[in-house]
DNA sequence: ATTAAAATGGACTAGACAGTCTAGTTTTAT
DNA sequence: ATAAAACTAGACTGTCTAGTCCATTTTAAT
C-alpha cells in the first residue's frame, strides 16, 4: 500500500521510479530462484543496489513485496492474440500455439513462478489466485472462444477441450522442469511430441 | 545413514521401532503441510512424542529425515495391478484408470508430495529425482505396457500416448489443488471431465 | 549383576532473519 | 532559503533454528 498517493501540494523529494524498478528486478531474480522463505531482505537490497530502508518504504513488507513480484511477472508472459484468428487452418492455429504454449510454460521464469506459488499455496493462497487470474485463466478463454468460433472442428465442450489441449502440451517435459528433473533426454523429442499432440487433438474432434 | 547395523554380539538396548514410526509418521504430517524450511526439528520432536536427540540418532539430519520421509510417502501411494488387464474392453480399463488415477493424484498428501518436492527441486533434485522414479515413472511404464498389448486401439506412440492420457486427467482440478485454489466450483463436473477424456482418447485412437 | 547402548531433557552455540530505529545526507518543490 | 520527504548505513531487538553437549535414566542382551 506505499504508494505515490502525493497530494498535488507538497514539498520534497518523490520516490525514484529507477530504485523501485532495481527492486523488483532483484527480489523478481531472487525470490523466483531461491522461493520465498530462502530469500532474505538484506539480500533484495543488496543486489538491488539500495539500503533496506528503501525496500521497505517502497514495499512495507515481504510478503507485499512478493505479491507486488508475481503481479508483475505474469504480466510478462502472455501470448499474442493473433495467433487465434478463426481464418486460417485450425491444424495451423494449433500447432503454432502448441509450439508458442510450450515454449511459454517451459521457459526457466514460468517453472519458477509456478514453483513459489505453489511451494507457499497454504500460507499464501491469495498470491496463487492472483497468479490463476492474471497468467492460465485469460488463455484458457481466448481458447475456448476460438474452438466455439473455428468452423472445421467439432467442439461439444470448449471448456473441456481447451483444458484437455493445454494439458497434453504441458506433457512430461513441463511435469520434469518443475521438479528440477534433467530433461535432456526427452527434450529432443518435443517437436514430434507437440505434433503427436495437434493430431491426436484433430482427429477426436473431426466431423 | 544411522540404522540397525547392529553385529550379533552387542550388549545394550536397540533402537525403538516404533519411535522410528512415531517420528516418520510426524514428519510426513509437517512436512507435507508447512514445507521444509516451514518445519523445525524441535516440532517434530515434540509431535513424536520423543526427544530430539533421539530424531537425530534415529535420521541423522534433516535432510536424510526428509528424504526418508519422500520414500516412505512414495510407497503408500500407487495403483493396483489388476486395472491393466487386456482381456476387458479398453473403454472399461480406461474409464476405471481415469477415476483411480485421478483419486490417487488430486488426494491431499499427494498434492502436498509434489508441491514440496518441486518446492525443493533447486536446492535437493536427489529428491525429486526419488519421487519421480517411486511414482509416476513406475505408472507410465506399465501404462505403456498396456497400450501396447491391447488391440482395440490404434497406438503408434505408446509412450506419448500415455502421457497424454495422464496428462488431460490430471486436467485443471490437480493444477488448481497445487496452487491450494478453491475447487468446490469444478470438482461437481469431474466424472463428465473424465469421461470426455476417455471419450477423446478413444476416438482420436479407434482404427 | 554387569554393561553398553538408547533415550531424555534441557542447556548451549552459532547463525540467520524480519522489521525498527536513529542520525545524518541528498534531493526537490515551494 | 527552507521545509519535507527520500535515502543511506548500520546498529539493534526479538525471535527462531540446526545441530551439539552432557548428565542422568531406562532398557535389554550377555
Amino acid at each position: 500500500m506505499t504508494k505515490k498517493t502525493s497530494l498535488p501540494t507538497q514539498s520534497g523529494r518523490s520516490k525514484s521510479e529507477k530504485k523501485r524498478q532495481n527492486i523488483l528486478n532483484a527480489a523478481s531474480e531472487l525470490f523466483l530462484s531461491q522461493g520465498f522463505e530462502g530469500t532474505s531482505m538484506d539480500q533484495i537490497a543488496e543486489q538491488a543496489g539500495v539500503s533496506k530502508q528503501t525496500v521497505y518504504s517502497h514495499f512495507g513488507n515481504k510478503e507485499d513485496l512478493f505479491t507486488a513480484i508475481v503481479e508483475f511477472k505474469c504480466l510478462t508472459h502472455s501470448l499474442t492474440d493473433e495467433l487465434f484468428n478463426p481464418d486460417r487452418p485450425v491444424e495451423q492455429v494449433l500447432s503454432e500455439l502448441a509450439n508458442d504454449f510450450s515454449d511459454l510454460i517451459t521457459s526457466d521464469e514460468a517453472i519458477q513462478l509456478q514453483r513459489v506459488c505453489s511451494a507457499g499455496a497454504e500460507q499464501r493462497s491469495k498470491v496463487s489466485a492472483l497468479f490463476l487470474e492474471a497468467g492460465p485463466k485469460k488463455l484458457k478463454a481466448k481458447m475456448m472462444q476460438y474452438l466455439d468460433q473455428q468452423t472445421e472442428l467439432v467442439i461439444p465442450n470448449s471448456r473441456f477441450a481447451a483444458q484437455q489441449f493445454f494439458s497434453i502440451i504441458r506433457g512430461e517435459l513441463c511435469f520434469r522442469k518443475e521438479l528440477g528433473i534433467d530433461t535432456r533426454d526427452i527434450s529432443g523429442e518435443l517437436p514430434a511430441y507437440l505434433a503427436s499432440c495437434v493430431a491426436l487433438f484433430i482427429r477426436a474432434h473431426s466431423p
